[in-house]
DNA sequence: GTCTATATTTGGATAGAC
DNA sequence: GTCTATCCAAATATAGAC
């Protein structure tokens, strides 16, 4: 039988991270306010208690949320294309059109931004599995070793960094995710046959 | 004749933002109170006032500061290398090297992370007028067209980024750079040479 | 310039009636 | 589960004496 009254609690529970979802977004993700949130869906601050135990409870509770939208962003994509290239290219895409598509949810997932906050455990869990799969489908797509792997990472976090820092909302750097897997592409096969290469001191 | 008063109130000044950088890298950015920092350098809350206007004076005093550290930083590497590959190394490696040294300070002159601050126009200048010259450096160095320009700086900020967020006081990344580099000067060296690739559209 | 005293706001959080 | 009432702490900022 239907738990009607649990129902209802995870509904209350979805509408108060909406509107502390919509309050980051319009002012910032270190500027929620309980007592703002509260009051856009109706209620007194202290009711808030009843659905969350603290501030950073909703706090986890929204990086739980984000992490879940990116797994199903990221499994949104499958089945990859055989052609390794074309597999880089979906993924990198995802990466940076998933964290441009958000700032304030960018901000809380990738960036410690929050004084006092650290995601749960059980929350954290939910990034660090999603994560290892992502270095499953890189290692499926040929990037296997853990230098170009991290190389990786930075060209993606670095593409989403500048698409939203300096042109949020446009497509300056995501018009460049082909182009940067090209080069990265070129440069690992090469790598690969000329393993002499790459092994500079500075 | 030397203005002693004037002196006094720099020094004065220069330790309450010294102060207040020594909070920040401790507690996080954001987390800056005046209280703590009026205790740190021996006054009372509202004697701060009269050094600055306000909290945002006090953000946009240190937003000016670390500015200039980074165009002396940069004036520090010239001249430049006349190999244009050692040169692109040499200016990433500033980069990068100058973010992952202070993340609070990062934060602050690259990313909009305090809800309702941004710096004045004349501390804006200082960054603005930087990046102008970074960018002639590259020009210099053989990096010309917008997209390479926009694809270097995604690789700078990705590298410092993810050096900073994952391996904070390491060199995971750091590492990487001159690697990195080579992958884009060849990438851009072939561009220039086969002007026909990279203009894929997907 | 620095202090004391205080205003004012805002924040998160608890107790207890209903 | 929601409210009222309240607490407590912290924050920025101002007024005015010294």
């Amino acid at each position: 039988m239907r738990d009607r009254r649990a129902e209802r609690r995870e509904s209350t529970r979805a509408e108060i991270l909406d509107a502390a979802w919509e309050q980051v977004r319009e002012h910032g993700l270190a500027a929620l306010s309980l007592r703002d949130v509260a009051r856009s869906v109706g209620m007194q601050p202290p009711s808030l208690y009843s659905y969350f135990d603290s501030k950073n409870a909703i706090y986890d509770a929204m990086y739980a949320q984000g992490a879940r939208e990116c797994v199903e962003a990221q499994q949104a994509l499958k089945p990859l294309p055989d052609d390794q290239l074309e597999a880089l290219k979906a993924l990198l895409h995802f990466f940076v059109e998933f964290c441009a598509a958000d700032f304030a949810r960018y901000q809380l997932l990738f960036q410690r931004t929050i004084p006092g906050f650290e995601p749960s455990p059980e929350s954290f869990k939910i990034s660090e599995d999603n994560l290892a799969e992502i270095g499953e489908m890189l290692a499926r797509s040929g990037v296997t070793d853990p230098g170009s792997l991290d190389l990786l990472t930075a060209l993606g976090t670095g593409l989403a960094d500048q698409q939203i820092s300096n042109d949020p909302g446009g497509d300056r750097w995501i018009r460049l995710i082909d182009e940067a897997v090209e080069m990265f592409y070129e440069h690992i096969t090469k790598k690969a046959k000329k393993p002499s290469k790459g092994r500079r001191t500075r």
